[in-house]
DNA sequence: AAAAAAG
């Protein structure tokens, strides 16, 4: 119930949204372009180099950025995007700026910031699929980009961001309540409550946020009226719009709100961005046809995806029974490396786990999707709250959950994909995003079975990412564990 | 068989 009243971000009197300028007059645009039929492929790669550069004499900003060469950006349209290198290059109203500078602490954009949010805010506003490494700050983007360009006057929902899971959507509008908190714009977060919708009262909060059964709820019962939306948001794009996930409900949603808008009049038309880490070949291409007229897009190299700062390791482990003394071994008994999540594959060995290593006497809490929502809210709560060290889970929140005192994440299983052979990559590199948020240090365990799919599914995650992952020869060594978490930075 | 969902 609490969780799905109107919450009022505001502190001080609203002001009209702000529109930044098309393009700035002093400064360099970031482009090169090289003309390409009707599209521009542009580099950006000079740019960012540049801007590293200057980054690196300016040690202690708030944003540190892992390294983000190997961008590739194609730029549609006549539009000369100018780089953001403050906040203040982006035309935000006063209040918007107070935002990042006081509540987020935020000192100037992250590159990914820099990229997009001029792409995102300069009319004509074009669609944008982006695509950004883990703990980049993808999220200030697109929830800077809904604040900016939402009316607070005009009492309608203009903004939707669609996320997958409940904590997902909750966290993204706490960002959004932080950063709009001087903006007078409302928001809404709709998830489910156990208050049936068709008990509810209609709403029109400014921006939605929400997971999408929920959200197609309060459609259908005409309790949410986006016939006036302007900028449509998909968090962790390429599972939304994926078959085995989301891409149907999706789909529907973006169809309803054209028929809300026509069955008003009103120009059918709405800005869509796209955020992942990740988007393999198949959802790129039908990402890219979703969204009609030429967008702005922005993909990193597959193989400039991991992150340097997270260091991985593999051991393998002659029993499935070892794996438990290993995380009681190697793991609990460490003292303070900061928080731990332990991903496995199903709710029952999640279950399974956590009620093994507390019948050894071990503080550790778990979440998935057959818990009830106030127990998950509860677990988020206090893990974010650093209550709690040691967190269990499925893949409800290998992606997206930002907790920076994640230094070690844990592959109790390594993610596969359902029906096939196939290790899942995306999941892998997502699951491992949860450590080292913003540039920091972090470490992953992968728990092997000595039975064949398991050290080739590694091996092809290795392959796919080029990643490095070294092995811990002997699996009950204490030396070799603590060895592996001092050359990733995250023991004394 | 993860996830979302008064399905």
């Amino acid at each position: 119930m609490a969780d799905n009243e109107e919450k009022s971000l505001t502190a001080e009197s609203s002001s009209t949204s702000a529109k930044p300028s098309v393009a700035g007059e002093n400064r360099e645009p970031i482009t090169e372009k090289k003309k390409c039929g009707d599209v521009e492929e542009v580099s950006v790669a000079t740019e960012l180099n540049r801007l590293s550069i200057k980054e690196e004499e300016k040690r202690d900003s708030v944003l540190h950025e892992p390294e983000d060469s190997n961008i590739e950006a194609v730029i549609s349209g006549d539009t000369v995007y100018t780089s953001a290198s403050r906040f203040e290059d982006l035309n935000l109203s006063p209040e918007l700026i107070k935002g990042l500078y006081v509540e987020m602490r935020f000192e100037k954009p992250s590159k990914i910031q820099a990229i997009t949010l001029p792409m995102i805010m300069t009319p004509p506003y074009k669609h944008l699929i982006a695509q950004s490494h883990n703990g980049s700050g993808k999220t200030t983007c697109f929830v800077l980009g809904m604040l900016s360009r939402v009316d607070p006057t005009l009492s309608k929902t203009q903004a939707l961001c669609i996320c997958p899971t409940r904590e997902l959507a909750n966290q993204n509008m706490e960002v959004l309540q932080k950063m709009g908190k001087f903006t007078g714009i409302t928001a809404q977060v709709f998830v489910p409550t156990g208050v049936p919708v068709a008990k509810q009262a209609p709403v029109s909060p400014h921006v939605a946020v929400g997971t999408p059964g929920t959200l197609k709820k309060w459609m259908t019962y005409e309790k949410l009226d986006l016939s006036h939306l302007k900028i449509l948001v998909f968090d962790e794009a390429d599972h939304m719009l994926a078959t085995d996930g989301f891409k149907d409900d999706s789909l529907k949603i973006m169809k309803d709100i054209e028929y809300q808008k026509k069955k008003k009049n009103l120009d059918t038309s709405f800005q869509v961005l796209l955020f992942s880490a990740t988007f393999n070949e198949t959802v790129r291409k039908f990402v890219e046809k979703i969204v009609k007229g030429d967008p702005n897009k922005l993909f990193v190299e597959r193989k400039a995806l991991t992150l340097d700062s997270v260091k991985q390791y593999k051991v393998v482990c002659p029993e499935e029974q070892n794996k438990i003394e290993v995380i009681k071994d190697q793991i609990m008994e460490l003292g303070d490396i900061g928080q731990t999540i332990i991903f496995v594959e199903t709710k029952v060995s999640a279950d399974k786990l956590h009620k093994a290593l507390a019948e050894m006497g071990y503080d550790v809490t778990s979440i998935h999707g057959s818990m009830t929502v106030a127990d998950r809210d509860t677990v988020v709560k206090e893990f974010k709250a650093n209550l709690t060290q040691v967190l269990i889970a499925t893949d409800v929140i290998a992606r997206g959950f930002d907790q920076k005192q994640v230094n070690l994440v844990v592959n109790y299983n390594l993610p596969c994909t359902y029906n096939t052979e196939e290790p899942n990559y995306e999941v892998y590199l997502h699951r491992v995003g949860r450590a080292g948020r913003f540039g920091g240090k972090g470490a992953v365990f992968n728990l092997l079975l000595d039975d064949g799919w398991d050290k080739e599914a590694m091996e092809k995650i290795e392959k796919y990412f080029g990643a490095n992952v070294k092995e811990i020869t002997t699996w009950n060594s204490e030396e070799e564990y603590k060895g592996a978490l001092k050359e990733a930075g995250i023991l004394g």
